[in-house]
RNA sequence: GGUGGAGUGGCCGAGAGGCGAGGCAGCGGCCUGCAAAGCCGUAUACGUGGGUUCGAAUCCCAUCUCCACCUCCA
């Protein structure tokens, strides 16, 4: 069995082979840290985690890059309309960033790297592809020649006569109007603090050469996958594609992008309300649900975000959390080992072989609990440990193993303390309403019951005895 | 104007010539003192008009509508 995976450049599925056995390197793009994250970065980012994990899961090890542009002109803007200084304003938005990936059990990249932090790396790009007659100086700012580089459009099928001008820069300054800047000398009104030495003079990165310096430092001169987010596709990943390849370097082979979250059709962005930030979903939904929801559908199908998505994601994660947990306390919890070594079911590999389909797999997984369940009733606990093995071991690959460390202590975020001493008392009204229901005193077994509830305390009658646990969130 | 994508049942979404993925919601049942959870069963479908075919949501032609990139964008 081969992964397939879509390439963006051939707009075609084909086998994935690595440049080198058994390693792959993935270059993704990463935030422009000039604002808060929304639901649709986070999209992007578990899109690809969910590659990274199934890459692993099949064997390769990865070494995947995901940037930080730290600087740019929207930052600096935002940054003195807020009276602060754009690298504080920069850092405080890659915090918030972070910790939304975290939330959402996004596994930290190998490298990270800021674009202000690589600026010999930048210069020393530019400095070649001026060398080799792709790039001109004017006034302190350097622009990629476009008419010098015949593939010039060959990623996202331009023809340079058809596009409007790029209005990076003005376009006098230019020989074409499509060059764009690598280098932007630094203007009067901008904080030094935003300028470095170069050898145009003092100045900061274009938008685009960042991607082609850092990919080339961390993956090297040609790597396996870039990825980022479809509005990425012209002309950030065009022009990176462009430096790159004209400074002579193969970059990246394969290029990958991950489609939008949409409200009633329509890319989400941010002049549609902030209903849809990172932080305001969260205090509404447990992250798990979130990641569900967001990895649910094809990474290249729009995913159309209603009010009840959340909800339904919800629900899906308490009922894959109810049958890991019923089951394990059946049959005993395996060890992640165990998890991460165990047979995945035929159709579920298929699915994820055949470019990453989740929404197929997913289905897989819902059979495995749905029979798991059934076994659980039905007492058969050599089919409940291979339905809680299967399903985790799934489960995992999506990065929704609901023991997996990650989410083991998620709910409602208590301590193992206060969840103990929680149990101890709740215990207590078990007990009597468990004395209630023999006496058939359904008053007071309910009075009970409804008491625990209103606490956010949710019981359970079964065959053995009652169980309790907290109402989900949301 | 250039480039690309999409229209599937109440909703979200797979599929891509012939046994109606899966989930959520609904309905009926089992279980339960009642619930919850779980299990079983179940209706409603492929934008529109033509065509090809024994057979089309899937192929062809036409047409309508929507979305995105070409300006910062996941």
């Amino acid at each position: 069995m081969t992964l397939r995976l879509y390439d963006t450049a051939t707009r075609d599925e084909r086998d994935f082979a690595p440049l080198t056995p058994g390693r792959v390197g993935i270059y993704l793009c990463g935030p422009t840290v000039q604002g808060s994250p929304h639901v649709g970065h986070l999209r992007a980012a578990v899109a690809f985690d969910v590659l990274q994990r199934w890459l692993e899961r099949s064997g390769y090890q990865v070494t995947l890059v995901r940037n930080v542009t730290d600087i740019d002109d929207k930052t600096l803007v935002k940054a003195a309309e807020a009276g602060d200084d754009w690298w504080a304003w920069a850092l405080r938005h890659e915090r918030e960033f972070q910790a939304a990936y975290a939330a959402v059990g996004v596994k930290p990249p190998a490298a990270e790297p800021r674009a202000t932090g690589h600026i010999p790396e930048i210069v020393a790009l530019i400095a070649r592809l001026v060398e080799n007659g792709h790039a001109y100086a004017h006034e302190g700012s350097v622009y990629f020649d476009v008419r010098s580089f015949a593939e010039y459009g060959a990623l996202t099928r331009q023809a340079l006569d058809a596009l409007s001008p790029a209005t990076d820069s003005p376009s006098e300054d230019k020989r074409d109007p499509h060059d764009f800047a690598l280098w932007k000398a630094r203007k009067d009104d901008e904080p030094t603090t935003a300028s470095w030495d170069s050898p145009w003079g003092p100045g900061r990165p274009g938008w685009h050469i960042e991607c082609s310096a850092m990919s080339q430092r961390y993956l090297g001169d040609e790597f396996d996958i870039h990825g980022g987010g479809l509005d990425l596709r012209f002309p950030h990943h065009e022009n990176e594609q462009a430096q790159s390849r004209a400074a002579g370097y193969g970059f990246a082979r394969l290029w990958m992008h991950s489609a939008w979250v949409t409200q009633s059709g329509a890319k989400m962005s941010k002049s549609l309300g902030n209903g849809l930030l990172v932080s305001e979903v969260l205090a509404a939904h447990e992250p798990a649900a979130l990641r569900l929801a967001l990895a649910a559908v094809h990474y290249r199908s729009m995913l159309e975000y209603t009010p009840s998505t959340l909800d339904e994601a919800s629900a899906q994660w308490a009922r894959f959390q109810g049958f890991v947990a019923r089951a394990s306390e059946k049959v005993g919890a395996p060890s992640l080992e165990d998890v991460a070594a165990a047979a995945l079911p035929d159709a579920f590999v298929e699915a994820m072989d055949d470019d990453l389909a989740v929404s197929r797999a997913l289905a897989v997984i819902h059979e495995t609990v749905r029979a798991g369940n059934a076994a659980l009733t039905a007492g058969d606990d050599a089919a409940v440990a291979a339905a809680l093995m299967s399903a985790r071991a799934m489960l995992g690959v999506l990065g929704l193993d609901p023991a997996a460390p990650e989410w083991a202590a998620e709910k409602a975020g208590a301590s193992d303390a206060a969840m103990s001493a929680l149990d101890f008392l709740v215990q207590a009204d078990i007990a009597a309403r468990a004395a209630a229901r023999a006496a058939k005193d359904w008053g007071t077994a309910d009075a009970i019951r409804d008491r625990l509830a209103g606490a956010g305390i949710v019981i359970a009658d079964a065959a053995d005895g009652a169980r309790w646990s907290l109402a989900s969130e949301g």
